[in-house]
DNA sequence: CTCATTACTTACATTTTTGATAGTACCTAA
DNA sequence: TTAGGTACTATCAAAAATGTAAGTAATGAG
């Protein structure tokens, strides 16, 4: 499921960086492109696979997939299945998921200033 | 200096998630490999390029560089070269820099709880 | 039997990020 | 005149992340 090498230069500097730095810790593990939106919209709640693809319009079906399998190996959601036809999939954030709040919270705050300063 | 093509699907959905989203906003910015180390480092006051070399065992004088541009860009850091020789430079956080602190705060303490959270 | 629905998977292509290596410019001191 | 120190730049290559397009499985409704 992963393509990476652990034999690579990179994959040995994430590996050092994140040991001793637990701020790049965390970057490698919410730094995908979608995943810091699937974790805000989880904020407020549990959604189907469906639900979170219809509020992240121009993610593929791979892309959100492969988003939520890594949360989910991360342990920051959990994914409950319904012996349903047509499937059911429920992702919901777990503690450490919900955890983010705050850490969200910052980097919206950053962002907006951020955005603010540099539109003068 | 930068090899982006702003034709493509990548591109484009980096920036609509940047304009609706202020946490993906943030993470765009300081998402790199090594931007939260540098900015970290920083935070302690200002250092030369040789400086922030020799506290980045790993990392290329390449890397380091286009880090260092891509913050100054992005108005985090200021550069100020000194016309002597050999060369010295000194980077420094902006205002908007150091107002990373509280954010690199919260990932330092969330990612020393997700660790402790997934070494049981 | 056929179709629709949902949540995926697979194979491949493209784009973006990161790394390796070898330069360069500048002046100063010897 | 030559070497040395500092902060780079240029080219090329590799790896990682993301996107495209086309499947698949299961089953209940019609």
């Amino acid at each position: 499921m992963s393509q990476i090498k652990p034999t690579s230069t990179n994959f040995s500097n994430k590996t050092a960086l994140s040991d001793e730095c637990p701020e790049a810790y965390a970057s490698s593990i919410i730094g995908g492109q979608w995943t810091l939106v699937i974790c805000s919209w989880l904020l407020s709640g549990k959604l189907r696979f469906g639900e979170l693809k219809k509020r992240l319009p121009n993610i593929t079906e791979r892309m959100l997939t492969l988003q939520l399998r890594k949360l989910e190996q991360n342990k920051i959601v959990s994914r409950v299945v319904y012996a349903e036809v047509p499937p059911r999939v429920e992702y919901e954030l777990t503690s450490i998921g919900y955890a983010l709040q705050p850490v969200i919270k910052e980097l919206e705050k950053w962002g907006e200033s951020h955005k603010q300063l540099t539109n003068e």
